[in-house]
DNA sequence: AACTCAATGTTTCAATATGACGCAATATTA
DNA sequence: TAATATTGCGTCATATTGAAACATTGAGTT
């Protein structure tokens, strides 16, 4: 079943060999959130049953960031998507099972250590890439998740517990959200992030109070009540809070 | 004059090879507190006239986990201590100076990631360890750093600013700190590793809050004044605050 | 055109937390 | 025994949070 996809890599075997460090992969956990879904980027191997995060490895000139960027890219056709380096996963038999089948000389079926990102965009602004490898690469609900490969559920849960926890000291929407948004669609990505309800007068009072956001002269016209506000990130003054922390407790 | 330093790593270069996983390497931050005062543990390798963070490579089989607790116990001498992965350098270029001087098929002389990690302890406890490869292994006060080689000093920054964030949801002490200690000495250390004084009142009623600690019946005679109140970790709520955070702001 | 409805914007009020400070208690030293 | 500096802890004004009510408004209904 899986011979197919050995013989893709095999091909590729001294290619990678002297283009790439060993040993060192980067996995990526793409976040994707558009009208109060929030979603991840998986992709499944030629022959795999199981979905695995989209990943690759390092140039042998190139920085962390710089590979961890090119490996979304691939895989999006995005640019300059934000990324965040969160955890480096170094278990012995990460992929053992999963490379079983496989002959010992096939560059992928080294051992590796993961550098771990989690990456947030606005999904329907995506076009996930299959690629020569995968039958498919999807964006699939967090709440529906198929059977991961290797320990890609580990990865995933802790870039998840992450972005939790980045939520109270970082200013998260800025990637996830249109230019335009209003304060409950705001809201309801906090919300679907912590998996919680939250109450809207004080979210509105504690999002207000960060003053990261632009009232605009603007509603949301169309729905079927009340027209909520607009709202944009102001540029200067998220960047700011992104730099220095929203909320510091000492 | 790193001739002599090039020989000795030479030497150990097929052994290297042979034991460790290529292109990875761990390097720690240990934070040691004692008496007010806050220290990390840094060593001069034979020759080099700079300062480098304690470090080593991953055995083939081995965790990374396991690794670094490894890498410490060489240095130290202690076990099982406090340790959190934080961030993983991989810039290009990252030791290219530091070794220009020595020959291209030096197992150290590759291009590295660097998994960094941050360790506290009690540096009182500790008798730090010269190897063969280094002059000097030295605890180092915070606020009078000797020159760093490479990225380290970069990598201390990273580890002291995540040790401030962690400040603000881990409770911290308890890998520091003797195992009965007092309030002010409490207050002591996060002042010192916030470099900011703390009012002594709201610390006290903060802490008492967090409800981790433990009043004993106990009080440390022999200062000047007053006998402050000895207390420890109470050990179930320390380690359910270490893994669940001590506040939430959603 | 008036009315209904539900979502949104905003305010209120009590509970809780924080910042600043003061006062009483006390172990040592003089 | 008194002086002293440090410590334990209370107080009070202010700020923040949690929970809920009130006010507003655009679309759909009659």
């Amino acid at each position: 079943m899986k011979k197919e996809l050995y013989d893709q890599l095999l091909e590729l075997s001294p290619e990678y060999k002297k283009n790439y460090l060993p040993s060192i992969s980067i996995d990526c956990v793409v976040f994707g959130f558009h009208d109060a879904s929030l979603k991840v980027l998986l992709l499944k191997l030629n022959g795999s049953k199981e979905w695995g995060l989209p990943g690759g490895y390092l140039h042998k000139d190139e920085d962390l960031n710089e590979a961890a960027n090119r490996i979304l890219k691939d895989r999006t056709g995005a640019q300059d998507i934000y990324l965040n380096q969160f955890k480096t996963f170094g278990k012995r038999n990460r992929s053992e099972a999963f490379f079983k089948d496989f002959p010992d000389d096939l560059w992928h079926k080294q051992r590796y250590v993961s550098i771990a990102h989690y990456a947030l965009i606005d999904y329907s602004t995506v076009n996930p890439v299959v690629d020569t490898f995968s039958e498919a690469c999807e964006w699939k609900d967090i709440n529906d998740l198929p059977e991961f490969m290797m320990d890609h559920e580990d990865i995933f849960n802790a870039a998840l517990l992450q972005l939790r926890r980045d939520l109270n000291y970082k200013p998260v929407g800025y990637n996830l959200l249109p230019e335009k948004f209003t304060m409950p669609e705001l809201q309801k990505l906090y919300e679907i992030i912590l998996d919680k309800k939250l109450n809207r007068g004080n979210f509105y009072r504690k999002m207000t109070r960060y003053a990261i956001l632009e009232k605009l002269n603007e509603t949301r016209k169309g729905g079927a009540h009340k027209a909520p506000d607009l709202y944009k990130f102001d540029e200067e003054k998220y960047k700011a809070a992104l730099a220095n922390g929203l909320q510091e407790s000492w």
